[in-house]
RNA sequence: GGCUGGAUGGCAGAGUGGUUAUGCAGCGGACUGCAACUCCGUGUACGCCGGUUCGAUUCCGACUCCAGCCUCCA
């Protein structure tokens, strides 16, 4: 039984998709204008993670994720920058889709653009307008009426009033009231715009993600994830409109991954403390990275520093151990540490607990591969596929063991290890230890790692 | 100020009303020519103060501290 936390009603629910076995989710992606950070890793990986379990738990996922490539800041961007928005766009997604490839994430089903649903928005927004709920201010701007969306503020518990209290931001002077949000931006003069009954602009925020949920997956749909700063105002606004507008909920299962820190301070682009993805991949394994992000709870918050990733790669480090040097063949062996792993993901996709089963697996793989050596090959084969579900795992031993941690630090060449081994392996057999291990010592000064075994001597690149 | 989370052993990080994960580090042992890898053993830690209870780290209340949202941000 999955049981998942929803952030509208603060608990974990038994999950019940509107549709026996199929689930739809939407996630919010990014705003196209500069590149992806950690913490925006952390949301891919995450609803990749779930995604991948969901599937293997038998239901049929449809995952749409959307990308903003209209904005404020990508018009900022693009004027500073000297390129066209389009040119901005393209390029940021193009990276977007590299740095999330490597992370072992796979590609959603429908990744819609704001710029391709102008027709829905606009419908949407047309659709409020009838209803009562938006109105168009005399600058061309269009707002939503907030006051007349009686459940407003459910989803992040706050009360209007107390909102308006708190309201630091200047206030427009076409809103009727201070709380009321933009639907339709009214363009000044050589802005990017498309034509609309209102005159010539361009989306809010908000809205583009009410239309093309709506429109990729329906008037009500299962589950909604995004980041850890978008309940409000991002998805209380979306609920707002889409429930106003189509007279349905909206969404059964709200989901928000927990934060990543740096020195305890939210990762932010505001703060001007993040690092992109690229520029961790430079430095670190992309599967060191996600491991990293998923050694923690979903909705935890995490801390995100070189010593963290460190530790993840000594904890990849002791799997990949486990994994080489044994054949993986499925065959008959105890189920138990699939019922264990399944019943941790159950729980609101624990995946540290699932973790936890697989160091148990691994351990007695190692064992078995000493003393048990017929288990071991179905042992390895049931590890690499409950550490699958969580995108872990799937690469060859030997390449992840003998990959520097960073590009610079790979001096010396795999035939010149090889070569020193062989020369080593001689030494040994003449009983030569001093030149053994003045070998040893000095690939172990080049960053080379040697272990001796039955089969012969294998080598690691340490971090 | 309002709202929402959190505070677990040296570090990371789950979880539970009583048997107190897991990983890293440390210590002892096995394996090894010596190591590394691996295996075995070893750690009663749950912010503070009250309350409920036979019993609380786990439930309730106050407090302290940390973080997030309230403004664009994943």
């Amino acid at each position: 039984m999955l049981k998942i936390y929803n952030t509208l009603t603060r608990q974990k629910e038994v999950f019940q998709p509107l549709t026996d076995k199929q689930v739809k989710m939407y996630v919010c992606g990014v705003t196209v204008y500069d590149f992806c950070h950690i913490g925006h890793a952390r949301v891919m990986v995450v609803f990749d993670m779930i995604t991948r379990y969901l599937r293997a738990r038998d239901y049929q996922v449809t995952y749409v994720r959307n990308i903003t490539d209209i904005d404020d800041k990508i018009l900022k961007r693009a004027a500073e920058n000297g390129e066209s928005i389009q040119a901005l766009t393209e390029r940021m997604i193009r990276a977007m889709h590299e740095d999330e490839r490597a992370l072992g994430v796979l590609p959603p089903d429908q990744e819609p653009r704001a710029t391709a649903y102008i027709d829905e928005i606009i419908a949407m927004v047309r659709t409020l307008e009838d209803k009562g709920y938006a109105y168009a201010a005399p600058n061309g701007d269009v707002y939503y009426r907030v006051r007349k969306f009686a459940s407003y503020g459910r989803l992040s518990q706050r009360q209007l009033d107390e909102l308006q209290a708190g309201a630091r931001v200047e206030v427009a002077e076409a809103k009727q009231d201070p709380l009321d949000f933009v639907l339709w931006k009214a363009a000044k003069a050589g802005e990017v715009s498309w034509p609309s009954p209102w005159g010539d602009g361009r989306p809010g925020w908000h809205i583009e993600c009410s239309a093309m949920s709506t429109c990729c997956l329906g008037n009500t749909f299962d589950i909604h994830g995004g980041g850890p700063d978008l309940p409000f105002p991002h998805h209380e606004n979306e609920i707002a409109q889409s429930e106003a507008a189509t007279g349905q909920t909206y969404v059964n299962t709200w989901m928000h991954a927990g934060a990543v820190r740096v020195n305890q301070e939210k990762m932010s682009k505001s703060l001007g403390n993040f690092f992109t993805i690229r520029d961790v991949l430079a430095e670190h394994q992309p599967e060191v990275v996600r491991f990293l992000l998923l050694a923690s709870h979903y909705r935890s918050a995490i801390n995100y520093s070189v010593d963290a990733l460190l530790d993840a790669r000594k904890s990849l480090l002791r799997f990949y151990n486990a994994l080489d040097a044994v054949e993986v063949i499925q065959g008959e062996i105890s189920k138990q540490w699939r019922v264990a792993f399944m019943a941790a993901m159950d729980d609101d996709f624990n995946t540290p607990e699932a973790l936890a089963v697989l160091y148990d697996l691994a351990r007695t793989l190692n064992t078995a591969k000493k003393e048990n050596p017929a288990q071991a090959p179905a042992l390895a084969a049931e590890l690499r596929e409950l550490a699958g579900i969580l995108g872990l795992l799937q690469q060859d031993p030997q390449a992840f063991l003998q990959t520097a941690r960073t590009e610079t630090e790979a001096t010396l060449s795999a035939p010149e290890i090889e070569s020193w081994i062989q020369k080593r392996q001689q030494a040994r057999a003449d009983k030569d230890f001093a030149e053994s291990d003045r070998i040893r010592d000095w690939l172990a000064q080049q960053g080379i790692i040697l272990r001796d075994s039955r089969e012969g001597t294998r080598w690691t690149r340490e971090s």
